[in-house]
DNA sequence: GACAGGAATGTTTGCGTAAACATCCCCCGT
DNA sequence: ACGGGGGATGTTTACGCAAACATTCCTGTC
């Protein structure tokens, strides 16, 4: 906030050096006795122009691909650009266009799986459609964090925000985004103020418990995910939902905070519960942990007790035994976040709503009929 | 899909309630017959200046925190700034400081967990510095790919670049970089072109290997990265000089992709091997599959074969049994990328050279002394 | 051969910001 | 009371690009 004289002197030093002589016709000579200072800017349109005996709007055209230039021009521009090695100022490109092409994505960690897979399928849509993507991670998510990084978003180069978190820290926030901003949210609760883009963890869940009632298992057991996490709410109320509508006994949920650890101590606890045979993990980190446990415990997945688990991460699979889970398609959800907002950015359609992403049971082998007995 | 004219009536309504009416009476008026076109555009130092009654400069010093600006005065255009919902543009910004205060960060994917946790790092201190973080995914890592990558990278508004990802594949692709760009490499060669940070892959498999010579093995079995990998390369070299140093023999490296698969299946042959008492897998991840073949075998963890990864994911802990690995600081890592890049950014050190961050070994249960006989 | 029509190219302008320079005004010392 | 110093504020300008408008020049037509 507070100018450094220091730095601000540096930056000075540094800008004279740059800006090189104002006469037009000396060009960009260095001065003879002068150090060689490397040019900080590189090579301007009025540059190419030059080089190339045509005027800057040219180059534009050009530089654009608009029609109207002779092949023969276009040539001579294309071979001065590259002897000048020109490359368009995005700031500058960004003022007169008043867009930047660039899309935020606020988020608070990149350590769940969800969040990463998401984020690298917004990355990768994005450039597809020529946009790039700027991060913008939160350290805490506490409402005065993610105000703190909308302001900041706020002055930043983006036209549009996607954001992978609750909306109600959303709230007290949104006051800082500038006004023209589109707004996309995945993970979250259906949004009549926004857009969203979410698995479908209701369905999802559904799979989970009927899979497990349908081997036969008297009722599902659930270990969810903090109480902070929409996604574990919404898979808990799923649980509990499929159970009831089953007519069957609704165990208590065990919480953990989605980390193969917290799945382990909570797998302690139910490894104690003899009616236990059937376990829902709210995700798969923890069912790797609980996998563990019980088999610490002594009790034998799948025989003893089934186990499935949510995401499909990549080593599921590997798991001991293999992960039955229930697969999300984080590439989907990026892609259609990314859809969202440049179709608000393009004033195609301000729609809000939520858009659910199918899940898919992926059946392995740690789920089988209970112990019969 | 369509632009329903109602639907963008409401997204209207809505931000105005956000931003508290950005101005109207404005220059920018709405052409009488004209839709009721959302103003695109926020209100402008200008438009701030002339609510607070003083002039743009005023308005300038006061955003940028300056000196020379009364208490009074302050406070006015701070009233005005909030009144519009005023937020600097940082094209125009960038356009006159020349500098955009971003820097990207180029990679492949986001599914191997150093990557991750590097990218985590270098945001989050980036952010402490003022600085904002652009992604550039590159689908294939190809060095058409890649050189396409850098080519938009140079059309992108970036000051620096930092490139996870091998040196070998920039080669060719360097040339497109904008001249004044400054360059921090991570997990890679050491480069006399460029700053290289990485983790002491060295460092962390003698400590490997050495943690199971002086557990009693004979020799060290490697499960190894791909051979396109820069850092399963150096693993595997230092497996092998460690073990010649200690004139043990060298049984040939069995190699996996970095996934916990492609463990599982070299680990089925590694199963079979009566001689291995002990194995150095590349990553955790196949350490995992590893663990899983050796089980399903009937080889038991760590009595009769001890196991060792390398990364210490999360979940090590949790694997079974809870995996011994070699920790790498990726923290660190991107910290000192960001730093590299900022301090060439700033001029204070065009050094090039290599940066190796130490590993620690985590001994948790997966090695033990060799069975006896 | 004069002229309309249109394609190729040039000139002007302004986007929002901040450096550089120009004023203004108040307070101080003599 | 007057001149000067310095802080507060205003004015001008340029950053690089591209839309809008202006100009040039060539082609074909009668």
């Amino acid at each position: 906030m507070n100018g450094s004289p220091a730095r601000d002197e540096r930056a000075q030093r540094h800008m004279d050096g740059i800006v090189d002589t104002p006469h037009r016709d000396g060009g960009r000579a260095t001065p003879p006795g002068a150090a060689p200072a490397r040019p900080k800017r590189g090579a301007s349109m009025a540059d190419v122009a030059r080089l190339a005996g045509v005027s800057a709007q040219t180059v534009s055209r050009v530089s654009n691909g608009y029609p109207g230039v002779t092949e023969t021009t276009r040539q001579q521009v294309l071979a001065a650009m590259r002897k000048l090695g020109y490359r368009p100022n995005s700031a500058a490109r960004a003022l007169k266009r008043g867009e930047f092409r660039t899309i935020g994505v606020i988020l608070f960690t990149l350590s769940t799986t969800g969040n990463v897979r998401t984020l690298e399928a917004i990355a990768a849509s994005a450039a597809r459609e020529g946009y790039a993507v700027t991060l913008l991670p939160v350290a805490v998510p506490t409402q005065d964090e993610v105000r703190g990084a909308f302001t900041r978003l706020g002055e930043l180069a983006v036209d549009a925000v996607i954001v992978i978190m609750e909306v109600h820290l959303l709230d007290a926030a949104t006051v800082s985004l500038p006004p023209s901003t589109q707004v996309v949210v995945a993970d979250s609760d259906a949004g009549d103020r926004y857009s969203v883009v979410d698995t479908d963890q209701a369905g999802g869940t559904r799979a989970a418990v009927r899979h497990l009632l349908d081997l036969g298992h008297r009722t599902v057991w659930h270990l969810a995910g903090p109480e902070e996490s929409f996604a574990a709410q919404r898979r808990a109320d799923a649980w509990r939902a499929t159970l009831e509508e089953a007519g069957r006994e609704v165990p208590e949920a065990v919480r953990g905070d989605w980390s193969a650890e917290s799945g382990y101590r909570a797998g302690l606890r139910i490894a104690e519960e003899p009616g236990c045979t059937a376990v829902f993990a709210a995700n798969d980190q923890m069912a790797l942990g609980l996998l563990r446990a019980l088999h610490e415990k002594g009790r034998a997945v799948p025989d003893d007790v089934s186990v499935i688990g949510f995401d499909d991460i990549p080593e599921a699979g590997s798991f001991m035994p293999p992960l039955t889970t229930v697969h999300q398609d984080f590439a989907e959800v990026g892609r259609l976040c990314v859809q969202g907002v440049l179709r608000q950015i393009r004033g195609e359609s301000a729609e809000r709503g939520t858009t659910l992403v199918p899940t898919r049971l992926v059946v392995r082998r740690s789920t089988a009929p209970p112990p019969t007995g």
